[in-house]
DNA sequence: ATCCAGAGAA
DNA sequence: TTCTCTGGAT
């Protein structure tokens, strides 16, 4: 058997045997899908599930996202990390909403003008919620092929994946797959892997190791942003207090937290008070 | 300690 | 191309 077949035959077994089951694969929503592709940036799976299924209690819909308040927008998202995704969720809801009547783009180009979609969300969207086929590329992905066609090698780039990327996928949608279901089964493939084998996206070379999170300037903006929680609005030696963050260093790693997400547009001053924007 | 269904700005 | 953004499960 040729090794892009040996490939395709081993993902689709295993997806057969011990594919995933998740809410957001149950539904065809676009929005819904397109709600949990923002969680799912950087984010593991156990830690979207309850948030995905609380989201929709909140907001059901895009109208409800785009009329939120970015405060009651942030509260739903506490947890998940990477709070600016949650800022351009809801400007993609604002603009799905007021230019696109209320429908999810079908295509790669529209997709890509919303705020917080990126060349992987917009390929994922456009397989799972419509069932189109092109070469989605994530972590899981990435660990499929390097771990099957790439044993030996020490960094393997995504213009080396590409070509396989394609025939992988030629050949499992001839088999009668969906581009629904073999991205499904690639990624459970990728994570079936993980537990078994040593990471194969550490020799990948789109991986980056985290930076560490104590000291860090994402720790002050974290207490920064729960603090304000709490506070609803407050000067930032308020803050500095209530968080600990008062030392010289501390303090100023607190002043550069706050520069960074007024210039992201989460939070603005009143006065010398700061607070969420509306 | 590791790393996650990446995106956007510098 | 490189850097930064999150915090919780394992």
């Amino acid at each position: 058997m040729p090794p892009v077949d040996e490939f395709v035959s081993a993902v689709l077994g295993l997806y057969r045997s011990e594919g995933r089951s998740f809410p957001w694969r149950e539904t065809r929503d676009p929005w819904r899908i397109l709600v949990s592709e923002f969680m799912l940036q950087q984010t593991q799976t156990v830690r979207v599930l309850p948030k995905y299924l609380d989201w929709f209690v909140q907001f059901p819909d895009v109208q409800a996202l785009a009329d939120a308040s970015l405060a009651d927008v942030y509260a739903a998202w506490k947890g998940l990390g990477y709070n600016s995704r949650a800022l351009r969720l809801r400007d993609s809801a604002r603009i799905i909403s007021n230019d696109l009547a209320g429908t999810v783009p079908d295509n790669e180009t529209a997709l890509l003008a919303l705020p917080g979609i990126g060349p992987y969300t917009a390929r994922a969207v456009l397989a799972f919620a419509y069932n189109k086929p092109g070469i989605v590329l994530e972590t899981n992905i990435r660990s499929a092929y390097i771990f099957h066609f790439f044993p030996q090698a020490a960094k393997v780039s995504d213009r080396e994946l590409l070509p396989l990327a394609q025939a992988a996928m030629h050949q499992a949608l001839a088999g009668g797959c969906t581009v629904r279901d073999w991205y499904y089964a690639l990624m459970d493939y990728g994570v079936f892997l993980k537990k078994h084998e040593t990471n194969p996206t550490r020799r990948s070379a789109a991986y980056t190791r985290q930076s560490r999170f104590e000291g860090s300037l994402r720790q002050a903006r974290g207490a920064l942003l729960r603090a304000l929680e709490s506070q609803r609005s407050a000067p930032l030696s308020e803050i500095a207090q209530h968080t600990g963050l008062s030392e010289p260093a501390d303090y100023h790693r607190l002043q550069k937290a706050a520069e960074a997400l007024v210039a992201e547009g989460l939070l603005c001053y009143d006065q010398d008070r700061l607070r969420f924007v509306d």
